[in-house]
RNA sequence: GGGCUCGUGGCGCAGCUAGGUAGCGCAGCAGGCUUUUAACCUGAUGGCCGCGGGUUCGAAUCCCGCCGAGCCCGCCA
């Protein structure tokens, strides 16, 4: 801030903010109700792929902002597992004639192990909410709707099936062309805003994707309180008590009615259903006009990507937060949300991962004034970093074993074991950051970063990325080693049998011992590498040679004499 | 048809809201660290800021138009 321009406090409010989470407080906060519901959502039609964590992310910042400003605030988290059934992803061995218009709460788990279809995709996803600092209560469509809360929500919805009309048409049909108009008016005449479940099929619709006949309520006696309808799929139909059957309210009314049942003050809205005149205002003016209720604050996001494609269940590209955090934290994740602009698409290239762990690791430095920063920067990563954990911050920074440094290193384990690398990995901390003793956080987190550095490299890394120690020296390699190496080879063995060095002495002795027989050092360690690894270059090689341990070493030195 | 986003050195991006010397990360190059590197440090190279107008003393930044890339909505959910 500079002092010498005064800012008025009216010219104030138009100040930009550093952080469009601050933006987004001030405008939750104008609601100034008792308690905050921040609520997300989302179908069920097959395991959900980590984009949908941007909408949770969201949802969980503004209610630890919330909680900061000393307002009561929860999160929910919607899962619609009362849809039905239109079509099932590739690996699902279920029958899709079977189950299709069934809703997914009702349709079996194919694994066994959770109530329904729906349970098991929505369950698989909540078991990652603690390590991406998430804490949203969990809602069930399914017994949202079950349960009767939802029926007084339907029951108003169809007595003022007129007025939703009125809207839908407004919404729907705003850029028709006549014709297009003339056919939905047409098609909106007989239309209500529910569906039912047969009673005797248990079907909510027929046919699949493209070409659904939804079994729509056909008529609904607000005196008698008696729906009729008839099934496109048994063929059933009858005319029976709203409370003695199961109906479901159509997707664009379904949502501001739970905004009414669940009390909600803001959800943020992928942009499928945010863009202009689409199901959020839809939703917003059916809250106006139906239930008396101003709506949620509308929180527009983009979507997340990866590699440059949508992350659909159906196009069977699913990047699950399972197979996130097998390679990188799930701060990074979180981090990678935050940072951007919400309006803009977040594409991730998981082959970038290690240079975005480095760029996550650079900026917690940063925080903790282990690094520089230009003063202006400091208040962003302030707010920031602490959004970022999914727990406290901690009051001294813990050191990260450096990811680029975890993808040699964990592919070593084949041949020296999980101790050895994890006490090579402790020295290497204790290097960089100049420490005598490694505290317990810091040591808990190496083997996490181990382990997800190698899956990174063995499932997104190129053959740069691959470091093998075959069993045996490859012939082809034994080919190339002239009688020069070989005594070259044979004096260092010499090094390798004498009292043990460290990193820098071993690495000196390389030098050394190439001058000795007059070889060009360069030339020495190609040969080590190639013996080593097949390949004309490797991980420093004093460090590396002692990770390997002297006897390993001699004895493939010697196994090519 | 309606809407959104993006277009800045090889790649990924910041800067644009309040116009004033064009920056960062990665890769690449050169050098250093007693000579290795995928660690670290230093340095140099590299960009008509998509195109064309306009406003201005001055535009990557503001305004208008165009081009290109991508996505969403438009039946259901």
């Amino acid at each position: 801030m500079t002092g010498d321009h005064c800012v008025s406090d009216e010219a104030s409010e138009f100040e930009y903010s550093i952080h469009w989470i601050n933006d987004l407080l001030e405008r939750v906060l104008e609601r100034e109700a008792d308690e905050y519901i921040v609520s997300t959502g989302k179908s069920i039609s097959g395991s959900i792929p980590i984009s949908f964590y941007r909408e949770l992310i969201i949802a969980d910042v503004i209610k630890r902002k919330l909680l900061e400003a000393g307002k009561k605030t929860r999160t929910l988290f919607v899962a619609d597992d009362y849809d039905p059934v239109r079509s099932f992803p590739s690996s699902v061995s279920l029958s899709l004639d079977e189950w299709l218009g069934i809703p997914y709460s009702k349709v079996p788990d194919e694994f066994g192990c959770c109530e329904s279809f729906g349970a098991h995709a929505t369950n698989e996803f909540i078991k990652t909410f603690p390590e991406f600092g998430v804490s949203p209560e969990v809602v069930w469509q399914s017994k949202l709707y079950e349960s009767g809360k939802m029926q007084e929500a339907t029951r108003i919805c169809l007595r003022n099936t007129e007025t939703i009309r009125e809207i839908l048409i407004e919404y729907v049909a705003r850029d028709f062309n006549d014709a297009q108009k003339a056919d939905y008016l047409e098609s909106m005449k007989n239309w209500f805003p529910a569906s039912v479940f047969c009673p005797s099929c248990g079907r909510i619709q027929a046919g699949a994707k493209g070409e659904i006949v939804v079994n729509r309520i056909t008529g609904y006696d607000p005196v008698t309180d008696k729906v009729s309808f008839s099934c496109p799929s048994c063929g059933h139909s009858d005319e029976v008590s709203l409370n003695e059957l199961q109906v479901k309210l159509s997707w664009r009314i379904d949502w501001p009615a739970k905004w009414f049942v669940l009390n909600v003050t803001c959800e943020p809205a992928g942009k499928d259903h945010s863009v202009k005149g689409g199901s959020f205002d839809t939703g917003l003016e059916i809250s106006r006009r139906v239930f008396g209720m101003e709506g949620p604050v509308k929180v527009p996001f983009e979507w997340v990507r990866i590699g440059g494609r949508d992350m659909s269940t159906s196009e069977g590209i699913v990047f699950s937060p399972k197979v996130w955090l097998s390679i990188a934290p799930p701060e990074l994740y979180r981090y990678l949300m935050l940072t951007p602009p919400l309006e803009r698409a977040i594409d991730l290239h998981p082959e970038r991962i290690p240079d975005m762990v480095d760029e996550f690791d650079r900026f917690e430095r940063t925080f903790y004034g282990l690094e520089d920063a230009p003063e202006e920067k400091m208040d962003l990563i302030r707010l920031l970093y602490p959004l970022c954990l999914n727990g406290e911050v901690s009051e001294k920074y813990v050191p990260k074993l450096p990811y680029k440094f975890a993808i040699i290193t964990s592919q070593m384990e084949g041949i020296l074991g999980f101790t050895t690398i994890l006490e090579r990995c402790e020295q290497v901390l204790k290097k960089q950051f100049g420490l005598n003793e490694i505290s317990t956080e810091a040591k808990k987190l190496i083997p996490i970063r181990l382990n997800r550095a190698r899956t990174w490299a063995q499932e997104f890394g190129s053959d740069r990325d691959k470091v093998e120690v075959p069993d045996s020296v490859r012939e082809e390699i034994m080919d190339t080693i002239t009688d020069n190496d070989r005594k070259f080879l044979t004096k260092f063995c010499e090094v390798l049998k004498g009292e043990s060095l460290d990193d820098e002495e071993l690495q000196s002795k390389v030098f050394e011992t190439a001058r000795a027989v007059g070889m060009k050092d360069k030339r020495a360690f190609v040969v080590l590498y190639r013996i080593l690894i097949s390949r004309k270059s490797g991980p420093r090689l004093g460090g590396f040679l002692n990770l390997l341990g002297n006897e390993w070493v001699l004895k493939r030195i010697n196994s090519v004499l």
